[in-house]
DNA sequence: GTTGACTCCGTAGTCGGGTACGGACTTAAG
DNA sequence: CTTAAGTCCGTACCCGACTACGGAGTCAAC
């Protein structure tokens, strides 16, 4: 069941991608804008389905669009150096997060056992602390 | 060097955190606004200084500012448990999060690796794969 | 008493990845 | 032939956490 011959609507509902999604890749130039027959409706097929997988996992692995982009200009089997080296920079930028979270995972979890055992009556110790805490979790937290 | 009576420059200065930061701050509650003497210029204090601090500890553990907020509001020693459960529940996010993440680094590796033993004449295995890739890493892959 | 730095305040813009709206058009079904 | 659904397109809006701008007022030094 390959797609052939697809409105946005039709290719919509096979990727579950909006269509205004697609429209907005479109605009990004991540994917192709077919031309209308006799000011038709454009047509898409498979190969459309297929970029949009491409997308998606692309994202899924934490790419950018603008990566997802330069990772489709890659495509030609020439430049596989140039995509490995970027996946090899997000493997770096992953590990990175990876690491700050579980110090954040670490300091967290020291506060809720801290305030756990040391129960509230009159003060919080969680809420005490984040008015000292030192600079043990990173500068750069949420994202990044 | 406690610090009394600053002009927002100045407790921007002591702070690291800049005076649009501050007063922005101000407009979502999380710091409070001191009254002009006489049309006079607003002055902080120690307390301010404190208060920023909390605001960028509690967001360097990745909390939100409307969270943030809240933490604030529980701080008078009879509110521990609600405390808690907010960092419990930020610690289950981090984790969840870093699980993602590990889910991801692992896909990224084992596609590098294999772009790096098979190399790219004709084609390139990392690029081709994420055309196919199957749902092993997570739906939500970047933040959430 | 003037100059220049700083403050106050409202409003608007930034980034990334979309989502929503609305009018004009095309197309398929009845 | 009409009507309803779907398409096309531009534009504006959303989130969160800021950052920037600009005019008016205030304050301290010289």
């Amino acid at each position: 069941m390959s797609a052939q011959s697809l409105t946005v609507g039709k290719l919509a509902q096979v990727t579950g991608v909006h269509v205004e999604t697609i429209r907005y890749y479109q605009r990004r130039g991540l994917l192709r804008i077919p031309s209308r027959p006799m000011k038709g409706i454009r047509r898409y097929d498979d190969s459309d389905v297929r970029r949009l997988a491409f997308i998606r996992h692309a994202q899924q692995l934490g790419f950018s669009l603008d990566e997802v982009a330069q990772l489709m200009r890659l495509d030609d089997g020439t430049h596989c150096d140039e995509a490995r080296e970027l996946a090899t920079g997000k493997l770096a930028d992953v590990r990175q997060k990876i690491e700050g979270l579980r110090q954040i995972e670490a300091v967290l979890n020291r506060l809720v056992t801290r305030c756990e055992s040391e129960g509230g009556h009159l003060c919080c110790p969680l809420i005490d602390a984040l008015y000292v805490l030192s600079g043990q979790a990173p500068t750069r937290p949420p994202n990044a």
